[in-house]
DNA sequence: CTCAATTTGTTCTCGCGTTCACAAACTCCT
DNA sequence: AGGAGTTTGTGAACGCGAGAACAAATTGAG
C-alpha cells in the first residue's frame, strides 16, 4: 500500500527471505529450461525444497507478481527476482589466494552464468604470478588497489590461509570493497557498512557429525 | 539438574547452538596455540565473533564447565565441546565427483585435523580413475557400496554437477550413508533420518550482491 | 572472617521467522 | 452470466533464538 514516492521496491526484505530468493531463481531457471512457462506456488515450492506458504510470503515482499487462480509466469518472475537480487547487472569480483580452493573457484563456470565476473586473481606467492587460470592472469596481491579502482570492484573473495585472512580483508576494505566472501576458517573484523559472509566446510561437517553421533547414541 | 539415568548429555541442543559450537572450538584451539590456559566468556566470545551472553547460554547447554569468578579452562572446555560434537572420534568420509572442487576438497588438510578422514574419492569418469590425490586413489563410482561397508562410512560429500547430485545421493542413501554435504546447486531429496547440508557459493554471492545493490541505491 | 570484585548460569522479554488458514481474485465450464 | 474450482496474498498465532539483566558462586585482599 504505502507507495513510496516514485522509487519502487524500497521496503526491506527479511534476511531469511533474501537467502532463499537465489534458490527460487535457480528453481525457476530449471523450470524454464524444461520449457515450462507457468507454475503454481506449490510446484515452485516443491522444486525449491520449501513450504509453499513460505514461498508465497517470500514472493509477496517483492510485490504481487502472481495471478490468483493461475500461478506465476516463470519468465516474468525470474526477471523480477533477478532484478531484486541485483543479478541483472554484472558484478566484478576479485579472488585472493589462488591455491587449491582459489583454482577451483576461478574455474567455476557457475559464477559467470549468475552475473559475477572474475576480473582478477591475486596471490602473495610470486611463483604463482603469470599463471593463467580460466583465462585470467594470476597477479601480485599488491595490484589489488589498482584493479579494484579500474574495474569498480565491490565484492572480494578470500581463499587464503586463515592467518592471512584479516590482513587481506583490511586491504580490501581499505580500497573500497564493501562485500567479502570468506573461505578461511577465521573470524574477520570489518567496519560497519561492510558485509561479510563466511563459508566453512569443516563447520558443516562437524554439524553433520553431531547429528550422526546422536543417531548412533539413540540405538 | 534432572540427571537422566547414567547416560550423560542426552538433552537436545538447539540447532543454532550446534552450528556455533565448531566456531567456539576453533577459537579455543587458537587460544591454546597461544599458550592461554584460561579464558572468560568475554574473551572467548570476542575471538569467536559472538555476543558473550549468547556464548554462555550456548555453553550452558553442554553443562556447567566454567567457574564463576574465574572463567573456563581452555583445554577442558575444548575437550567437552569436541566430545559433544563428536569429533573426538574419527569420521570416515567419501567424496564423489573429483573435478575442480573435488580436488580442492581432497587436498584440504583442515579435514584431517578436525576429525574427518577421506577414505575414498569416487568419480564416474573412467579417465580419472587411478589418479592419486592427496594420497588417495580416485576410484569408480560403482565401488561406493563396497567402500561404505568396509570403512563404515556415514558421511558423504557430493561435488558432482547438479544433474548427477540426486542420483549420487540416492546411491549414498541406498548403501547406508545418513549424512550428506552437497556442493551441487540443486535440491536433493532424501528419506527422513538422513541429514543434508548444502553449500552454495553462488547463493552466498547473490546475497552479497543484494545488499551491495541496496547500498548503492540509498546513495 | 568479611567484603569487594569478578564472572558464570539462568530467567525474562522482545523480535523475527514459520506456518496455518482464509478471503480475494481469477479461470473455465455450462 | 453465474457458479464451481483454483490459487494467490496476507492476517494472525505460535515457537525459537537473541540479548539484557541479575542472582549465585568463586577469588583475593585486608
Ligand atoms: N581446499 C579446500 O577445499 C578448502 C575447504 C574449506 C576451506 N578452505 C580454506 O580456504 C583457504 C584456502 O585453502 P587452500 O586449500 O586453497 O590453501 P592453499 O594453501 O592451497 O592456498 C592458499 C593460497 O593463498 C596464498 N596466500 C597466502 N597468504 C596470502 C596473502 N597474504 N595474500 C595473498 N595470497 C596469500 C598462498 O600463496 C596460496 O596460494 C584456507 O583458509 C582453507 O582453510 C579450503
Ligand atoms: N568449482 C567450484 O569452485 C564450485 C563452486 C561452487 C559450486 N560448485 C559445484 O560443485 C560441483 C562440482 O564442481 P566442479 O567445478 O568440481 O565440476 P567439475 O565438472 O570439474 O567436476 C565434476 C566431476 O564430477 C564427475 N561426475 C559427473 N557425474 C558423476 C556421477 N554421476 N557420479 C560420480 N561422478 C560424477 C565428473 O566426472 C567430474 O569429474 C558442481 O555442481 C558445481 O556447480 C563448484
Amino acid at each position: 500500500m504505502t507507495a513510496r514516492s516514485s522509487s519502487e521496491s524500497a521496503r526491506d526484505i527479511p534476511e531469511a527471505t533474501v537467502a532463499r530468493l537465489p534458490v527460487y531463481l535457480r528453481a525457476l531457471n530449471a523450470l524454464a529450461d524444461d520449457g515450462i512457462r507457468t507454475c503454481s506456488s506449490e510446484e515452485l515450492a516443491l522444486s525449491a525444497g520449501v513450504n509453499s506458504a513460505k514461498l508465497r510470503k517470500d514472493l509477496s515482499y517483492l510485490g504481487s507478481y502472481g495471478t490468483r487462480g493461475v500461478g506465476y509466469d516463470v519468465d516474468y518472475l525470474r526477471y523480477q527476482i533477478a532484478r531484486e537480487i541485483g543479478v541483472t547487472q554484472d558484478w566484478p569480483v576479485v579472488i585472493v589466494g589462488i591455491g587449491n580452493l582459489g583454482h577451483a573457484l576461478a574455474n567455476y563456470s557457475g559464477f559467470r552464468s549468475r552475473g559475477f565476473r572474475v576480473v582478477a586473481l591475486l596471490d602473495a606467492d610470486e611463483t604463482r604470478h603469470g599463471e593463467v587460470v580460466a583465462g585470467v592472469d594470476v597477479r601480485a596481491f599488491g595490484d589489488l588497489e589498482e584493479i579494484v579502482e579500474t574495474h569498480g570492484v565491490a565484492i572480494g573473495v578470500i581463499a587464503t590461509p586463515a592467518g592471512a585472512a584479516q590482513d587481506v580483508a583490511d586491504r580490501m576494505v581499505g580500497c573500497g570493497i564493501t562485500s567479502i566472501l570468506n573461505f578461511a576458517p577465521s573470524v574477520i573484523v570489518v567496519p560497519e557498512g561492510v558485509d561479510v559472509r563466511k563459508v566453512d566446510l569443516s563447520i558443516e561437517l562437524q554439524i553433520l557429525a553431531y547429528h550422526e553421533q546422536r543417531k548412533a547414541n539413540v540405538t
